[in-house]
RNA sequence: GGUGAGGUGGCCGAGCGGCUGAAGGCGCUCCCCUGCUAAGGGAGUAUACGUUAAUCGCGUAUCGAGGGUUCGAAUCCCUCCCUCACCGCCA
């Protein structure tokens, strides 16, 4: 959520911002809502005021028409007819914050300054390369024909269990998928300082809320049939992100990574990458989160990157990384990076990682802070987020890059050790 | 699923219709005292929103959440959520 400060005061800039990322604020709107919200909220305050100061005295006036024998029934029809005022002037209040409540929650983040302009992802930036697609010698062929062949993926009994969009991986591929996850959880941990979770994956609407899947976007995620609205994660960073919800944050930065299955239901996808495993409804992702302070924000976007990068450096998979433009960013994101790895049977590369920098969009939703040590007040985090890696994604690049031409699949070296020393699969 | 007990400030804990944004204690901050340390004395110490250029100030809200009773609710009533204990069931 933006800062309704802001709104207010710079509202022209923030809607020229929001214009970059294709959003369109009605200004005209918000401004006749916060008119109508301050007149509002001052009247029913005002009502509260004199019925609160009234009801005080209450005890005392009883007292004295009581002792001058009066009779007490005018002083309460006056204590009622303020307490009518009051309701009415606090209904008229909370429709029109309700109105401007849902206009707050459907605006995204604004760009940071650093965000290029731009429409579409033709627009987005292309950073750096590592590494140089792999020249064939034979005919590469895609994850579909190599999982199938080597028996290690059955996307038939997918379909034929839960439906399209759903795999099964099987012996060493899934051994593989495996490896994969432990190799990536282990360099967090072990070298990144990233402290491991495991998390529900089940979650509540308020988390949803809180990192700004709801109430936009309800329609790409799974829900499920119980009056408790409880949703299935479509990343980790839902949860992880709800960590601190509602909390004063005693030491920053705090890092964690987790690994979970994600559920997305696509919507409004249906003509793409219907073949394989790139989108799939359910697949599985670790995540890195970081709960920062402000300062300390922007670089740590850039070590967040850098951690994902080094995943695919260490597993020699090329890769390039891309500064999404505008128009191409998140809704909560004010920036973000793209690291897109090589797929041979596409010639092109594609996304694996998407690492963004969310200011305290999510951090006011959430009501996630931290105590400012100039103040001593508290105030909003910052949040970090991003993939390191998409396993499904990783694991289709290690069989496409890694194929040989009698159709076996070679083990990157760094995953050898997860692979019980196996260096070959097929 | 059943029964019982609870949910109050950073923490512990009192309050059980008006004088309570909330006693008391702990913690924390500042001041005094003390040769140092320990002990002691005093003052202060919630958050959000609004108003404001901003602060002081002022107003409103907040005692798990939501509703109700009442002139007036932390306190009474209803619903829900959560925690703890025991029983049942279970990986």
């Amino acid at each position: 959520m933006l800062d309704p400060k802001r709104l207010r005061n710079e509202l022209d800039s923030v809607a020229a911002a929001l214009a970059k990322k294709g959003y369109t604020l009605d200004t005209a709107k918000f401004i006749e809502l916060e008119g109508q919200r301050k007149a509002a909220q001052q009247a029913a305050e005002q009502a509260q005021a004199e019925r609160n100061s009234y009801a005080k005295s209450m005890g005392k006036l009883m007292a004295e028409a009581r002792a001058a024998g009066d009779d007490i029934e005018p002083l309460k029809q006056r204590g009622e007819a303020l307490k009518a005022l009051t309701v009415a002037a606090e209904q008229a209040l909370d429709s029109v914050q309700a109105e401007l409540d849902a206009l707050l929650a459907e605006i995204p983040n604004t760009p940071d300054e650093s965000v290029p302009a731009g429409a579409s992802e033709e627009d987005n930036q292309e950073l750096r390369r590592w590494g140089s697609p792999r020249q064939f010698e034979f005919s590469a062929a895609d994850h579909v024909d190599l999982g199938e062949a080597l028996g290690g993926l059955d996307f038939d009994r997918g379909v034929k269990i839960a439906g399209s969009r759903f795999a099964v991986m099987r012996g060493q591929v899934a051994r593989l998928h495996r490896a994969l996850i432990q190799f990536m959880l282990d360099q967090h941990t072990l070298h990144n300082g990233y402290t491991e979770l495991n998390v529900p994956y089940i979650v509540n609407r308020e988390s949803l809320l809180g990192t700004g899947q709801l109430p936009k976007f309800e329609a790409d995620l799974f829900k499920l049939q119980d009056e408790r609205e409880f949703y299935l994660i479509p990343t980790a960073e839902v949860p992880v992100t709800n960590l601190f919800r509602d909390e004063i944050v005693a030491e920053l930065p705090q890092k964690f990574v987790c690994h979970s299955p994600c559920f997305r239901s696509e919507a409004g996808s249906y003509g793409r990458d219907t073949r394989g495993m790139i989108r799939q409804h359910q697949f599985e992702k670790v995540e890195m989160v970081q709960f920062v302070h402000p300062a300390q924000a922007a670089d740590a976007l850039e070590e967040l990157t850098r951690h994902a990068e080094a995943l695919l450096e260490q597993l020699e998979l090329p890769y390039r990384t891309m500064l999404l433009c505008s128009g191409d960013t998140g809704f909560s994101a004010a920036k973000t990076y793209d690291l897109e790895v090589w797929l041979p049977s596409q010639q092109t590369y594609r996304e694996i990682s998407s690492c963004s920098h969310f200011g305290d969009f999510q951090a006011r939703r959430l009501g996630a802070r931290y105590r400012d040590e100039s103040s001593g007040k508290p105030a909003y985090l910052h949040t970090i987020n991003g993939s390191g890696l998409a396993v499904g994604r990783t694991l289709v690049a290690v069989l496409e890059n890694y194929q040989q031409a009698d159709g076996s699949v070679a083990v990157p070296t760094v995953l050898q050790p997860y692979m019980g020393g196996v260096s070959q699969l097929g």
